[in-house]
DNA sequence: GCAAATATAATAGTAATACTATCATAAATG
DNA sequence: CATTTATGATAGTATTACTATTATATTTGC
C-alpha cells in the first residue's frame, strides 16, 4: 500500500486553491509547515507571516497560492476526508459482509491516527489533530452556503453518504443513516479533543479503546444489528 | 414558571468577566446586543468597536466588563448551559421513572429552542443558535487547559454529569454515560446546523422532529432500554 | 545556449483588529 | 454636597490580513 500511495495524490477541489501546492517544491513546503505551525500555535494564532519565516519564504508568495488561512484550513480538511475515502475504500476492499464493512469503517474513522509516512510532504498524525480540534471552523462560518455551493465540502459528504450507504445494505429501514455517521464521525473527533483535555465529559476505560468500542456499539445498536468482533 | 424566573438571574463563573454585567444597565445591555450582533455577522467578523456603535457606547466601556470577545462568547455560553441546566431541573421535578426523564431530558437538550422571554435581555432563540454555531470556538482553542483549570466549562460538565446519572440509574453497567450524553448533545447541536447549512450529512423526515427522535432511539437503544412515549 | 515567460523574493503600504492609556464628565452613594 | 465610581471620548500601539510594485531567480521552449 505504501507504493500504491508515493507516487499517488489526493484529488482536493481546486476552487480551494489559487494554484496547486502539489505542483511545486514550495507549494508543498507551504502545506507541509502549515501543519507544523497550525498544530503548534492553534489556527487563530496561525498566520501566513508566521508561515513564511518558517519555510524562509514570502507572505507574498504563500498568498499566490491560497487565497487566505480559511481557504489553507479548508484545502487540509478536505485533503484530510478525501485520504480518509482513500483508507476505506482499500480497507473494505473484499470483504463481502456489510456488517463487517461496517465495523471496519467505524474503526477507521474514529481510531486514533498515527503517522503512516504514506505522503512525504504530509504527516497524518497532525492533520488528524488540526482536523479535530479546528476543522469546525472551516465550515461553522458565515460564508458556509457559499463554500458549500463551490464544493469545498464534497468529499465530507461523499464519505458520509458511502458510510451510510453500508448502513442501508445491513438495515433498509433505518431512517437516519447520514445523521448516524456524521454524529459519529464528528463524536469520535470531539470525544479525542475531550480526553486529552476536558475528561469529566468522557468515559476512560482501561485496556481498550473505549472511543472505538463506543461508536462500534452506538452505532450497531442503533441499526438494530449485531457487529461481527462482538 | 415566568414569575419564578423574573427576579431570578443564572450563575455564570465570575472568573469570565471583570465586571459582571448583570449589575448594570450597560451590562445588560452589552450581553443583549452582543446576541444580536454574533447571530447577525458571525463570531469571527463580531469586535467590540462594533457592540460599541450598536449600543450607542464605547469600545473602552465594554472591556472594563469583559477582557476580550473569546470572555465574553464564554460568558453568553456558560450562562446557556446554565439555563439549560434549570430548564432540565424544573422540567423533571415530579417525574419518578427514571426512563421517562432521560426522555424528556433528551427532548430538552436536543429540541429546536425558542423565544422565551423570561430573561428580559437574553433572547434564548438566537443564543442556541449561537452556541450552535459558535460554542466550539470557545474551547477548541490552545488556552483549553487553563480555562478549564478556571472553572469555566464547570456548567456543561455538571450538566453531562447530571444527565449521565440518570443514566447510570437505567442501566448501572452502562460504560459510556458521558460519551453517549455528551455525544448527544454536540451531535444535535451539529445536526441543527448540518439541516440548515449542509443537509446532505442528515436525513430529514416529515412531519417529526427527525433529530430528537434519533437522539431518544440513539441513546435508549444505546443502554438497552426502552423509551417510554415509544 | 539564450530569450521569454513564469515563479519567487523583497519591500512597502493600507485598513482593520484587539487591545491599553489617559483624561474628562456624568451618575450614584454615603 | 463631596467623593467615589462608572462611563465617554479620544488617541495610540502592535499585529493582522491582505494588495501592489519591483527586482531577481528559475524554468521552458526554440
Amino acid at each position: 500500500m505504501q507504493d500504491l500511495f508515493t507516487s499517488f495524490s489526493l484529488q482536493v477541489n481546486n476552487r480551494v486553491y489559487i494554484k496547486n501546492p502539489e505542483s511545486s517544491a514550495l507549494g508543498r513546503k507551504i502545506v507541509e509547515s502549515s501543519i507544523n505551525l497550525i498544530d503548534e500555535v492553534g489556527f487563530e494564532a496561525f498566520t501566513f507571516r508566521k508561515l513564511g519565516l518558517e519555510i524562509h519564504s514570502n507572505e507574498a508568495s504563500i498568498y499566490r497560492y491560497f487565497e487566505s488561512k480559511y481557504k489553507l484550513l479548508l484545502y487540509l480538511t478536505s485533503w484530510y476526508w478525501s485520504w480518509m475515502e482513500y483508507r476505506i475504500a482499500f480497507g473494505l476492499a473484499n470483504i463481502p459482509a456489510p456488517e463487517e464493512r461496517l465495523e471496519k469503517a467505524i474503526k477507521l474513522l474514529t481510531e486514533n491516527i498515527e503517522l503512516d509516512g504514506s505522503f512525504e510532504h504530509i504527516n497524518e498524525y497532525k492533520l488528524n489533530k488540526i482536523v479535530i480540534a479546528e476543522s469546525s471552523k472551516s465550515y461553522m462560518t458565515k460564508e458556509v452556503d457559499q463554500n458549500n455551493k463551490e464544493g469545498f465540502f464534497a468529499g465530507y459528504k461523499q464519505l458520509v453518504g458511502r458510510v451510510s450507504d453500508i448502513i442501508l445494505e445491513i438495515n433498509p429501514t433505518y431512517k437516519y443513516p447520514h445523521m448516524l455517521i456524521s454524529t459519529l464521525i464528528e463524536g469520535a473527533h470531539h470525544q479525542r479533543f475531550f480526553a486529552q483535555h476536558l475528561p469529566r465529559l468522557t468515559d476512560a476505560v482501561n485496556g481498550e479503546d473505549a472511543i472505538i468500542e463506543f461508536s462500534k456499539e452506538a452505532t450497531f445498536k442503533a441499526i438494530g444489528a449485531k457487529w461481527p468482533s462482538k
